[in-house]
DNA sequence: CGGCACCTTGACTGGTTGGTCAGGTCTGCT
DNA sequence: AGCAGACCTGACCAACCAGTCAAGGTGCCG
């Protein structure tokens, strides 16, 4: 009774082990993100996960390398979200492939959206690193590839990180701005919403940059 | 010398108590803005305007109540920021004013912008209210202007408000996540770079809402 | 079955924080 | 000048928090 704690009893230790630290990364996300790192505690990520306290400084030394975990979690989604940008061809299919992904990462992952956005808006005390490394290759990547299309005339010549932030602003704010959004709604986005805004999203951005969407329905 | 406490020793009482309490109010902007509400210590706000931790209690009775006044003049200053939305007559104008605006906001208020975004994303737990009044009021009011727009066909059909997310997400953006930018620019954007990014993310969007800049530059 | 490594946990601690308060200082008014 | 009330502040306290620890439980391997 003493030893469940909450996962199976059955799976090797290794495999134990795995799925208590995602249980508690899991718990920890959601602190965090509603708490942020200062009002966050570790009690109450313990109580969220039904876990003693002092078992969650088994798994993970201190809060802070349990909130780098989180939050490396969270990078690492946002990457791999980027695939599809440079695997499709025409600007068109690439663009609207990226921001749709991101947008249903919004939807999926609230939480760990939040926890980036606080740490970026504190100034990044914890993944600064990240940030000048992994983060910036990947946009120095993107930007070339939408400079080779504003070459090509496919794209109407704008600056392309001022693209890019417009991409990640608008995509992330249904994620971190979930409640205001929600508010305003009386109730959460419905499925036929979140497709509508979507589709706005990718016409405004495409239209803007000069792609004119082909398939343009009669009035 | 006891008295003192920073401000000038001159002007009325009421003058004086006015300046102390925007000293104190523009240290706690800063605070809030870069560790949370939760992170932030009072000792960390007094140490800030220079007066001791006692003193900030004898003007704000309690850490909730300098947080909300912090949270309420950011607010302020935001709905003012939409007056030219719906002075100006075209939709060009004033949408391309009211971006315009925003975006000089977002760099003039950096740290308003943060607190404001921080108590959102935590739940809006100190000013739900304001979300359900005077956000929603001014928000219905806009949408209704958005709306006349489209009836007129001066602006393609979109939701009024995914328009609206998009562009307060795309301001915002450049105060909430500054650091970020500044990360991947190797430093702050100067002034042509606010310019030449207020003037796309303009462009984007009419452009996008099917407007077309009657300024088009010959190439 | 015996021993060892892994896991669990209640109780504890040193340090920090929001908030209080008594006593002092200064200002404006009469 | 003298006083009343506004203003200032060092010292203090109860509450809380991250992190520790030692004692005990559990499964695995020989």
């Amino acid at each position: 009774m003493a030893q469940t704690g909450g996962a199976e009893k059955t799976g090797s230790r290794a495999i134990m082990r795995e799925e208590t630290e995602r249980a508690i990364l899991d718990a920890a996300e959601v602190v965090f993100a509603e708490k942020g790192f200062g009002g966050a505690t570790m009690q109450a990520i313990a109580d969220s996960c039904g876990l003693p306290k002092a078992n969650l400084h088994y798994y993970f030394a201190s809060k802070e390398k349990l909130y780098r975990r989180v939050v490396e979690r969270i990078f690492t989604i946002w990457l791999e979200a980027a695939d599809s940008f440079d695997t499709e061809l025409s600007p068109e299919a690439a663009l609207r492939s990226y921001i749709a992904r991101k947008m249903q990462l919004s939807r999926e992952h609230r939480y760990g959206s939040k926890v980036w956005a606080n740490e970026v808006m504190h100034g990044a005390p914890i993944i600064q690193d990240y940030l000048e490394t992994t983060l910036r290759s990947w946009t120095e990547t993107r930007v070339a590839v939408i400079r080779r299309w504003i070459a090509e005339e496919q794209v109407r010549p704008v600056d392309p990180r001022w693209l890019l932030y417009m991409i990640w602003a608008t995509t992330q704010h249904y994620a971190d701005f979930a409640h205001q959004i929600e508010t305003l709604n009386h109730g959460p986005l419905d499925d036929s919403q979140w497709a509508s805004a979507t589709e706005t999203v990718c016409d405004i951005i495409l239209r803007g940059i000069g792609i004119r969407p082909d398939a343009d329905r009669p009035a």
